[in-house]
RNA sequence: GGCCGGGUAGCCGAGUGGUCAGGCGGCGGGCUGCAACCCCGUAGACGCGGGUUCGAUUCCCGCCCCGGUCUCCA
């Protein structure tokens, strides 16, 4: 199979072809764990799975690495290079608010390591719930970045001075020298006389004064004071935000050069920037990743999402209800955030949610959990594949799904439990055996109402042709948020997707 | 201002130098006690202005709009 993607680093679509024939090894810039994941975060975290997936149907073993930042980073109060609020510090006064008003989430919220763990734990029930294979089935492969700051980043900040791509400031902080890597700016087209300094508002002028040049960017920061330190033979401190993911592919995926690198759109500058500079210089070799694919942000009602605009949503405030008034099934979030193409921006709205139920209740309509996948080299899957491999164009492909439903016959099932191993929209796929420690809506609300015992009586009222009290009984599960059908096996109540 | 991605029917979204995307919704019909589910049919589109061409939504130029980024946002 053909397979084409668009690489940020050449702006074009170019044939993938792995380094080592059959083996895909990839690193997906994962979450900062100091909140709940919103759902912006999880479409690229879903295209990630969607491209895992895509490439392991293509006959590949897939190496995947996901990253979990839970080593301090600052606020967004426009600070950068070590400046400003801890934002587990942040989280930590977050966690002490809701302690205040009876809701104690972790024990000791100054512990910056305790809040790491409840985010990160947090997390990984999200990522379950909405089908991320890793997390389901690799969790290993999501590595704490705490854990690496010795093992890999002192090391390989170790090895950026001796080569003289680093330097010690007099300030006692590790700069890397971005003049010291004339690729510098090569992935975002940018050129360092092109930048213009400070324009992202993120820059505060005390902590330009001690570099080289000011895009030289922060690889270690000596500070005693700081709630997560460890020693370095710079003074103890902690690392730069961009370290941690070239240290980190480098030790777990063990190669000096990977396949494919994948981030939101914000990351391509200055973060995939800074890594290929530090991975290259490290490594001398001429690529981190030979393919950088990066996804685009996801938009809310047509705007974007920010917590002023009171448009900012978690994955738990849309599956509990908070968004849309009603509880919504993980596979439709999944779907929702699957159905763009990865390279577009995607509008999130109630009615796409809806539309997303739908799509995800006529597919279950058709494909039951048990039924056996059609074989890889049937036709209409080396259709909905060849379609993925023009650039993973998941629309395109799903066109392809749902023509093909129009057609019902004995093979549809197997075919689309096939496709499903992509989409992850069947329930045995998503949100199984997810043990919550944070309560959620909709796993208690079935059992405090018994939908089997309405549908008999429903049953038993249109028999004796009573259907004003078969219409009332109807009415009575419509209203507590169940699909109702009737089949020839009689009624059958199912929960709403959304 | 530089760099990067995008703009396709009411909505979401593929694709193509000439003829079908697909989904939701709409309309008409079938099924139904009535509905829902399901099935069949059907209408409607390519941001704006030039250019190339027999023909442009598609290729080229200019413009407008949206999104990202310009050093710790997925």
């Amino acid at each position: 199979m053909d397979i084409r993607f668009y690489n940020s680093l050449t702006h074009q679509i170019e044939p993938f072809t792995p380094i080592q024939a059959g083996t895909v090894s990839m690193y997906n810039c994962g979450p900062t764990v100091y909140d709940y994941a919103h759902i912006g975060n999880f479409r690229t975290f879903v295209f990630a799975d969607v491209l895992r997936r895509f490439l392991e149907l293509a006959g590949h073993t897939v190496h995947q690495v996901m990253n979990i930042t839970d080593v301090g980073h600052m606020t967004d109060d426009q600070l950068a290079d070590g400046g400003g609020e801890d934002k587990m510090a942040a989280a930590a006064k977050r966690l002490k608010e809701s302690k205040k008003q009876g809701v104690a989430l972790i024990e000791n919220p100054d512990d910056p390591y305790a809040v790491a763990e409840f985010f990160t734990g947090a997390f990984i029930e999200d990522a379950k719930l909405l089908g991320l294979k890793i997390a389901d089935e690799y969790p290993g492969q999501m590595p704490r970045a705490t854990d690496h700051v010795v093992p890999s980043m002192i090391p390989m900040i170790g090895s950026l001075i001796e080569k003289d791509h680093a330097y010690m400031a007099e300030d006692g902080a590790v700069y890397f020298s971005v003049q010291s890597f004339p690729d510098y700016g090569k992935l975002s087209g940018n050129s360092l006389d092109k930048l213009r300094g400070g324009a992202g508002g993120r820059v505060q002028d005390s902590h330009q004064t001690h570099k080289r040049h000011p895009a030289d960017f922060l690889l270690w920061k000596p500070d005693a004071s700081h709630l997560m330190k460890w020693d370095s033979p710079w003074g103890a401190g902690y690392p730069g935000w961009h370290i941690e993911c070239s240290a980190m592919a480098k030790a777990i995926l063990g190669k000096d050069t990977i396949d494919i690198h994948t981030g939101g759109e914000d990351n391509i500058f200055p973060h995939h920037e800074c890594e290929i500079a530090q991975t290259c210089g490290a490594t001398g070799n001429d690529h981190f990743a030979n393919f950088w694919l990066h996804s685009r942000f996801l938009l809310v009602e047509g705007e974007k999402m920010s917590k002023s605009k009171g448009n900012f949503h978690t994955v738990r405030d849309v599956l509990e209800g908070r968004v849309t008034g009603r509880a919504v099934d993980p596979a439709v979030l999944r779907f929702e955030l699957l159905k763009g193409h990865y390279r577009s921006n995607i509008n999130f709205t109630a009615k796409g949610l809806a539309d997303s139920a739908s799509a995800v209740r006529r597919f279950r309509n058709a494909v039951h959990t048990d039924t056996k996948s059609a074989p890889l080299d049937h036709p209409d899957v080396q259709a909905f594949l060849e379609t993925l491999a023009n650039d993973l164009n998941i629309a395109g492909a799903l066109g392809i799904v749902f023509e093909r439903m129009k057609k019902s016959d004995d093979e549809l099932p197997s075919i689309l439990s096939r496709v499903n191993e992509i989409l992850g929209i069947l329930p045995t796929n998503i949100g199984s055996n997810v043990q919550s420690h944070i309560p959620f809506r909709h796993n208690v609300e079935a059992e405090v109402f018994s939908p089997k015992n309405l549908c008999d009586q429903l049953d038993a009222a249109r028999a004796e042709k009573n259907f004003t009290k078969a219409d009332t009984i109807r009415q009575q599960l419509i209203d507590e948020g169940y699909d109702v059908k009737t089949t020839k096996g009689g009624t059958v109540a199912t929960k709403r997707l959304a």
